[in-house]
DNA sequence: TCCTCCCGCCAAGCA
DNA sequence: TGCTTGGCGGGAGGA
């Protein structure tokens, strides 16, 4: 009862106020007269029904009619109430949708240019706005505080904002971008996802004790506006209440966007990551609601402003809503550019200390005192989180698993590989595979056209070995780790079409789940489960015909990966080195827990790579990563190769670092990289330097109990150039076409947040044998391959595993997937 | 049924 | 003290 009256007062505040604009306007003053809270009058009581069907028609109406006429205000008034009890009435309302903030944001931004000429500020009145788009003052405060957050507004004074249009969005978008990067938004991301499936089974409330310490508590929360120089922020409130306003959060929302890959942000992760920055007792339901509502109007704004657009991430659990940006891409160079031109310091060193960052955000918001320099906690708080998961498994049993001290920075580098299994569509992957050849021919790591959507001014000038070295120009493209103190170096091989986007070394990583093998092709049967994302307007849907450019669309410019994964290793270094052994313990708990959803790939130890020799040495102290002190972790149980702490120092990890930025490399700076053919197998101790693919091979196969320890199979052309073809991989149970035999040959994946790496292994060391230990746990990741869309025949081994008859491995991607069958 | 998000209450804070 | 600003959540339209 109380809405209706407040509202029929309003309108006839209205009412009379715009009297004095319209000169016919004769109405009389009876409403005025007639006190709104008398409902018991008849005339009181009509208008509390008009009120109560629909106020905002009623006064909207009331005031389109009044800029016309007086009279026919009238008209109207009498219209709508003779209406008012019939079925007209309701029809003439407008549609939610007609009333939705993204039209009416359409609107506003419809009054002023995109870009306003600078000599002419133009101002922003809200009475006059509210009048003229005929809604509540409060929807033009959601709209001004959105576009306050992306400096494309600013408030003068009460009542009066001025308008900047888009001049200053390409300098906020980096702000913020520089900000998000800072804050590490990308891992939180990550650490979401992974918990999310972690928990996938889990209570609720179990969840959100894991949310709450995986974002550490709320005394560290601190959320700040960014801003620019010369856009000062006048909020009406100084008090708290900004922290939760709606400008920060949307800032916030645009910094997810801008360091995701693919930029691709369902409003869940947002909303749990914007809660998390708040309070932990903000993780209920109710709390989470509020965020949720909260973004849907920033976003809706964002999508008016055309910065983001709306889709939809579909995955095992349902279809989830989420937004796309679309706006302009905010290049880290270019940033790091102007940051610099800002100032000096903005150049993260190499442990990038907090007082780094103060200095940088002093150089880029000079304008305004250290209080309002962003000065977010996520850091800190991903941090508390792990070490959170460190005392979780201090308990737990020791396990041989090592992986690399830099999982502490990639710890949700799994997560984010199934972060990015929404950009890969089935289509795409099912084009990828079907232009395999295609792309062997074309895609050779030196060739530029490997790169989807290479930008030329993207191309990252990896001057730098990292380690990555491509043994062929084959479709899976082997790359080296040197592993100097055990003598044996790791191969990872690469395929091509995504080497550009490889990127990543991480414990995490290697840790993860090998989803999508098949064995005769890059095709994958697993595509199915993969998630997909479709856009309403279906523009992410690719036909397979295109499968580099859809893989483009998704990713990263590899461009960001140099300075953003010299940064990664450097704040990695950083965090590493005083709690080495503590987070060991950390990163075998997020191993085994890893484990527990994702079966992991395979790194192929190089027994025959020299290492530390100094020829490679000077090749990695010049790639400025022999000091690196990672310690790997690796369970043999997930098939990850031992890679103690030391070994790694002098590994050109780098290109295998999974960076909260997703850095990427590019096929040009895959096959620029040294290390193997030169450095590495070229330096090794002996000349006749075995096939690092027989060493992979043997490896892998006495890994996974395929072979007994010992023994060694010769290395296989096929592994050295692994022909995956279209055909072959579409032809899985046919006759194996090219090199690729039927069925024997297993390819095992490594998924990174954006790209695959794949491990093919060729028929004749796919020999039956007793099951070992490793095998069987191994085989729990094993799926059998079939059609993309056909169910593989399985024969179900003792243990429950499942292995195809056609002696192909296939590798689920998650838990629920592997359960199918 | 769940997703979206309109709507407006009401408190904080400004003029 | 009135007005502006905006956090917040109920609940309804829509898919």
């Amino acid at each position: 009862l109380k809405t209706p009256l407040k509202q029929a007062a309003t309108s006839q505040l209205v009412l009379t106020e715009r009297q004095p604009d319209c000169q016919p306007l004769t109405t009389p003053p009876k409403p005025k007269e007639t006190p709104p809270a008398d409902p018991w009058t008849p005339t009181s009581n009509l208008k509390m029904l008009i009120s109560a069907a629909s106020p905002e028609i009623r006064s909207r109406e009331q005031r389109r009619q009044l800029s016309d006429s007086s009279s026919e205000v009238l008209q109207t008034k009498h219209c709508l109430q003779e209406h008012l009890l019939g079925d007209e009435y309701e029809k003439s309302q407008p549609s939610r949708k007609e009333k939705s903030l993204g039209l009416l944001c359409h609107k506003f931004l419809a009054r002023y240019p995109d870009y306003p000429s600078p000599s002419q500020k133009s101002y922003i009145c809200l009475d006059e706005v509210t009048e003229e788009l005929h809604v509540e003052r409060r929807r033009i405060y959601d709209i001004v505080n959105v576009l306050e957050s992306l400096h494309m507004v600013s408030r003068l004074a009460r009542n009066r904002y001025v308008w900047h249009g888009r001049h200053n969005l390409p300098q906020t978008l980096q702000a913020l971008r520089k900000v998000g990067e800072e804050n590490k938004y990308i891992q939180q991301i990550q650490m979401i996802k992974k918990r999310e499936y972690e928990h996938e089974f889990d209570a609720d409330g179990e969840r959100n004790e894991e949310m709450a310490s995986s974002f550490g508590s709320s005394e560290q929360s601190e959320m700040s506006f960014v801003e620019l120089p010369g856009v000062e922020f006048r909020a009406a409130s100084v008090n708290g209440r900004k922290y939760k306003s709606l400008r920060v959060m949307s800032q916030k929302f645009v910094m997810l966007f801008l360091v995701s890959t693919p930029q691709i942000v369902s409003l869940e992760v947002a909303a749990k990551i914007l809660i998390g920055e708040d309070q932990l007792e903000d993780l209920d339901k109710s709390k989470f609601k509020t965020k949720i509502r909260r973004l849907y109007d920033i976003a809706n704004v964002l999508s008016s402003l055309k910065l983001i657009k709306k889709v939809h991430v579909t995955e095992e659990r349902g279809r989830k809503p989420a937004f796309k940006w679309t706006g302009p891409e905010v290049l880290p160079n270019t940033q790091d550019t102007k940051l610099e031109a800002t100032s000096t310091t903005c150049s993260p060193p190499i442990s990038e200390s907090i007082t780094s960052k103060e200095q940088c955000s002093k150089a880029l918001f000079p304008s305004k005192g250290k209080q309002n320099f962003t000065r977010h906690s996520s850091l800190i708080k991903l941090v508390k989180s792990i070490e959170n998961d460190r005392r979780k498994i201090q308990s737990a049993p020791t396990s041989p698993v090592k992986i690399s001290a830099s999982t502490y920075q990639s710890l949700p580098v799994f997560p984010n590989t199934i972060a990015q299994f929404p950009a890969i569509t089935k289509h795409q992957l099912e084009g990828q595979s079907k232009t395999a050849e295609e792309m062997q021919m074309k895609c050779a790591l030196s060739s530029p056209e490997a790169v989807p959507k290479p930008e030329p001014s993207q191309q990252p000038a990896l001057s730098q070995p990292l380690g990555v070295c491509p043994t062929s120009h084959s479709s899976v493209s082997p790359i080296i780790l040197p592993h100097p103190q055990s003598g044996v170096s790791y191969a990872i091989y690469l395929h091509p079409s995504q080497a550009h986007t490889v990127t990543t070394y991480s414990p995490g990583f290697m840790l993860q789940p090998l989803p999508c093998a098949n064995v005769t092709g890059i095709k994958s049967n697993n595509s199915k489960v993969l998630n997909k994302i479709t856009t309403e307007e279906g523009d992410t849907q690719r036909g397979p015909d295109e499968p580099t450019k859809s893989l483009a669309a998704e990713e990263r410019p590899e461009t960001k990966s140099e300075t953003s994964s010299q940064r990664c290793l450097k704040r990695s270094q950083a965090l590493s080195e005083n709690n080495l052994i503590k987070r060991r313990k950390s990163d075998e708990e997020s191993l085994d827990t890893s484990l527990t959803f994702f079966p992991s790939g395979y790194l192929i130890p190089l027994t025959h790579c020299t290492h530390g020799n100094k020829a490679e040495c000077s090749t990695k102290e010049k790639a400025g990563v022999c000091s690196l002190q990672h310690t790997a972790y690796s369970s043999p149980i997930t098939g990850v190769i031992p890679m103690p702490a030391s070994e790694l120092k002098t590994v050109n990890i780098p290109a295998f670092h999974i960076t909260p930025l997703n850095i990427m490399l590019s096929p040009n700076s895959i096959a620029a990289a040294p290390v193997l053919s030169n450095s590495c197998l070229n330096s090794s101790s002996t000349s006749s330097a075995p096939n690092p693919s027989s060493s992979a091979l043997n490896f892998m196969l006495q890994h996974i109990g395929l072979i007994p320890a010992g023994v060694q199979v010769p290395a296989n052309p096929v592994l050295q150039h692994v022909p995956v073809s279209s055909q072959s991989e579409n032809t899985s149970h046919s006759s194996g076409s090219t090199n690729v035999q039927e069925g024997k040959v297993i390819k095992f994946t490594f998924y990174s947040p954006i790209n695959e790496i794949n491990f093919l292994f060729s028929p004749p060391f796919l020999q039956p044998k007793e099951p070992q230990e490793p095998q069987a746990v191994t085989e729990n990741f094993f799926r059998t391959p079939g059609g993309p869309n056909t169910e593989p025949a399985l024969s179900a081994n003792s243990d429950g595993t499942q292995r195809t008859s056609q002696g192909t491995l296939y590798i689920p991607q998650r838990k629920l997937e592997v359960s199918e069958d």
